[in-house]
RNA sequence: CGGGGAGUAGCGCAGUCUGGUAGCGCAUCUGCUUUGGGAGCAGAGGGUCGCAGGUUCGAAUCCUGUCUCCCCGACCA
């Protein structure tokens, strides 16, 4: 076992974030940009992303939501009207106050003073300001409603502390906001995003989640309910991957959404708002990668199957391509997940073992090796790469197999793997979710000394508020810990809070987070 | 934003203390040999030493400023 030559140099038991940055460099998904907190995203890593936009944009659209596009720039008055929502975000805004530059005279540009903007833009660090405005110009009968409205877009977010993916400065995203006539159908999409959410997660991305609601201190800015999907990573971490708020009325307040009822009289909107970004690939990574870098689950893989002819520069080659060549004819017609194959022939010079390996850690899920002796025998060498190795021999766990044979069952060997990839997910997420801790000291001394990736804890706690909660939220944090959310559908608490002792009224989980 | 570390060839690093015209490994290119699984030997190419000032006959090296990254904190829908 030990014998095994990884493709990666750091191992991620031995240090998980330099781990992690090796997956993203290694395996050619983003590199840094030289703009603060900012990153190029490269075409292995943005083709996850259309994958992901793709699967997540169906399954918008499936609900009758329609796309559109809002500006970057909003102007600055548009936040200050809805009070916690500028609070929230005031801290991390980037700010445009001129409009052009001239010389500094050594050589340099400089702001120009004559060219100040009498009120400055921001921007969007999220567009709920903006898009409120456009809502009060679009609604203006309850025949106008539900409005139901999403944008991909990047946004801007000025964090004091960045990494890759999981929180950069600048992400990509996509943001839904809807706007109903009453509390229940706005509740009633609130949850139709979470569940949207669950299911590309868990089907798409295969990452497992859970789904719940944010205690009130973890809410959106302005948000009346946030509720969120949470994964595990494999360090234990938890990571909010997607988050679907209930606003109430507080926007439609703040920009004037409001629309006449069947009764003739005026009535303000209930809107929501929801989003995942491209963090989720951050996820995918902590949730997928091994120790020879990623490995991207067959519905979001750019390419799904990868065939490496071995070409030795000589003239046996072109017989070689067009074996190969026929390989992916036969792959054509294949489905897999319900779309068709996604086939690379990787003709690209340079030896095959070196191609082997940088498709490796990009974790494409399979890879054919083809050479001379396959072709005559009417083979293809197929490596799975959610089951690398031979464990016995420490090689790559290759298999020699009839090309006709291979192309019939590509399909459903895609979908193993997908479902393989999710199942090895969950089982470790489910093995490190510890119940039934009632006492605090078990859960701070789970955390100390419970080992490397002590996971989460589920406990049981009286949804204390205000002054009561900010108290909780500073225990947590002095051992690092957060509240993730009340899963839904969770069973009821039977105990007493762990916090305060009162009788229980949930079950939340508490864990490190990203 | 506070504390610590770092920036030298595509990648990983040495050289900086003690100033003297740029070095190693991998990768790349060429040639030969080899080749059913991450090949060997020989040779070659590639760097305004993050950026901007300053000190000096001379700066990767010393001084000042600044940008970016990493770690720990604070912050984080």
């Amino acid at each position: 076992m030990s014998n095994i030559r990884h493709a990666l140099t750091v191992k991620r038991e031995d240090d998980f974030a330099k781990w992690y940055q090796e997956v993203i460099s290694a395996a050619d998904l983003a590199e840094e940009s030289g703009v603060r907190g900012c990153m190029v995203i490269k075409p292995w890593g943005y083709g996850i992303w259309e994958r992901i936009q793709r699967l997540m944009d169906d399954r918008i659209k499936a609900a009758g939501v329609q796309n559109c596009y809002f500006p970057l720039f909003i102007p600055l008055a548009n936040f200050t009207r809805e009070a916690e929502h500028v609070e929230g975000f005031a801290k991390e805004m980037a700010v445009v106050t001129h409009h052009r530059l001239i010389s500094d005279g050594k050589g340099g540009l400089i702001p120009d003073p004559a060219a100040k903007l009498e009120e400055p833009l921001v921007v969007r660090p999220t567009s709920e300001t903006i898009i409120g405005d456009a809502m009060a110009r679009w609604v203006q009968s309850w025949r106008d409603l539900p409005l139901l409205t999403n944008q991909w877009a990047n946004v801007v977010r000025w964090e004091m502390r960045t990494r890759m993916f999981l929180r950069t400065s600048e992400f990509l995203w996509q943001e839904g906001h809807t706007a109903h006539e009453n509390r229940e159908d706005a509740l009633a999409e609130t949850h139709r995003a979470l569940e949207m959410y669950r299911a590309c997660a868990e089907d798409d991305l295969a990452l497992p989640v859970i789904a719940g609601e944010k205690p009130e201190n973890e809410r959106f800015p302005g948000a009346v309910e946030t509720w969120s999907i949470e994964a595990m990573m494999q360090d234990g971490k938890a990571l909010q991957a997607g988050t679907s708020h209930y606003l109430g009325t507080n926007f439609a307040h703040a920009a004037g959404i409001q629309y006449q009822d069947r009764e003739g009289s005026q009535q303000y909107c209930h809107t929501t708002s929801w989003g995942v970004s491209t963090r989720l690939i951050g996820g995918v990574i902590m949730t997928h990668g091994d120790d020879d870098g990623l490995r991207v689950p067959p519905a979001i893989a750019p390419q799904q199957i990868i065939i490496i002819p071995m070409l030795r520069e000589a003239p046996e080659d072109a017989d070689l391509i067009a074996y190969c060549e026929e390989v992916r004819a036969m792959l054509a017609g294949q489905t897999a997940l319900g779309e068709k194959l996604r086939v690379l022939l990787d003709k690209s010079p340079g030896k095959a073992a070196a191609k082997r390996w940088d498709w490796v850690r990009k974790g494409a899920p399979v890879i054919l090796e083809v050479g001379p002796r396959d072709m005559a025998e009417g083979k293809v060498a197929v490596l799975r790469r959610d089951a690398l190795w031979n464990l016995a021999n420490g090689k790559p766990a290759m298999q020699f197999v009839p090309r006709e044979e291979f192309a019939a069952s590509a399909g459903a060997l895609l979908e193993e793997i997908q479902r393989a990839l999710f199942e090895e997910a969950r089982a470790r997420r489910d093995a490190n979710i510890t119940r039934g801790v009632t006492d605090w000291q078990a859960v701070v001394d789970h955390f100390e000394k419970g080992g490397k990736y002590p996971g989460w804890v589920e406990v049981e706690w009286a949804k204390p508020t205000g002054a009561a909660l900010e108290a909780v939220v500073e225990k947590l944090k002095a051992v690092k810990l957060t509240i993730r959310n009340v899963p839904r559908g969770g069973e009821a608490a039977t105990g007493t809070c762990i916090f305060t002792g009162a009788p229980a009224s949930e079950r939340i989980l508490v864990a490190r987070a990203y």
